[in-house]
DNA sequence: GACCCTTTCTTGAAGTTTAAACAAAAGCGG
DNA sequence: CCGCTTTTGTTTAAACTTCAAGAAAGGGTC
């Protein structure tokens, strides 16, 4: 008598059912739509695309308003190259400054100036409007905390550092 | 006496909460750290970036393995002129080809080739197991319900055609 | 048909991102 | 202190995306 309930061949890949496509599918959408319609949202009433915006955002809420380059970079979820890029438009821009970092003569802190604080001051208004009307004011309390939590489980899944962290017993 | 239960200052913005704030961060940093993901696994894999690969799904999922450029797009939710540029690459790869269109001189037909197909017969199987591992495999039944049911909201607003759809007593 | 507006798709340039390679300083083990 | 590895941040070129502009055909209306 078979004790497995399923076949579960081992090596036949496990496709999503018609229900988890829906998902996917759904997520894939609405994630390309929300990242646009913020892209442009931000390019036209601030100048600048979203992940910059959230630079100076981070810049804006860290002690001094700054942070070490690798820092920034771990909290926006991008790699250092392409923050190096983004800092040097953004410094062109008179939003950002660069400032050595006296204790470690490789480092760098990114800083936020006064010009590019009024650029937040000035924008922020209008992009919490766009996100509220785009994602908050949708959703019901009930579902906006699901999102936290869903969203919060794939995201430390993710964390760079787990790679095969989900099958600690090969390693 | 005042009616108004809350001051509701017209024009003053109406900041997230501290709970929205997290809510809103997680969401950034899961779809940030997983459209990475996917883009380097397919990179490494399949050779093309996450659109990309989307796109050669749609085609593979239509009558005769071709869509109008147009419809490809909305489905895709990109622009058409990102469109163009990613049939171009693909084309290039000898994965799609391009065909007139008999009935509209304008219009051309995006294809599949036998060779982009076969790139998906074989890649799929690697794809839908890293979107199983970074996603599907993390959430309870309930958490992907909730996840389908709320993206599906937000892309509905979001649906190009719905600009001040939420207004409409302004029209 | 002539006119005008729309739709379809492409193009080129500018801006952004990625991947790989690199220089410089830090940290560590002897 | 020396040699080795790691960390930090930048740079280059190639790939990708956006934006604005434009060519070409379609779809009216008169």
């Amino acid at each position: 008598m078979n004790t497995a309930p399923i076949p579960a061949p081992a090596d036949e890949p496990r496709w999503l059912t018609a229900e988890e496509q829906l998902v996917w599918r759904s997520y894939i959408e609405a994630a390309t739509l929300l990242e646009d319609h913020l892209d442009r949202q931000l390019q036209r009433d601030a100048g600048m695309p979203h992940v910059y915006y959230g630079l100076l955002v981070k810049l804006a809420e860290s002690p001094r308003r700054r942070l070490r380059m690798t820092e920034l970079a771990r909290y926006a979820k991008i790699t250092r190259s392409r923050l190096s890029h983004a800092i040097a438009r953004l410094e062109k821009n008179g939003w950002v400054r660069r400032e050595d970092c006296p204790s470690d003569k490789r480092g760098q802190f990114a800083v936020l100036t006064d010009e590019g604080h009024e650029v937040l001051r000035r924008t922020a208004p209008g992009h919490v409007n766009a996100v509220r009307q785009a994602v908050f004011d949708r959703l019901t309390p009930e579902q906006q905390k699901s999102l936290g939590e869903i969203m919060r489980i794939v995201a430390e899944g993710l964390e760079p550092g787990e790679t095969g962290a989900d099958l600690p017993w090969l390693r």
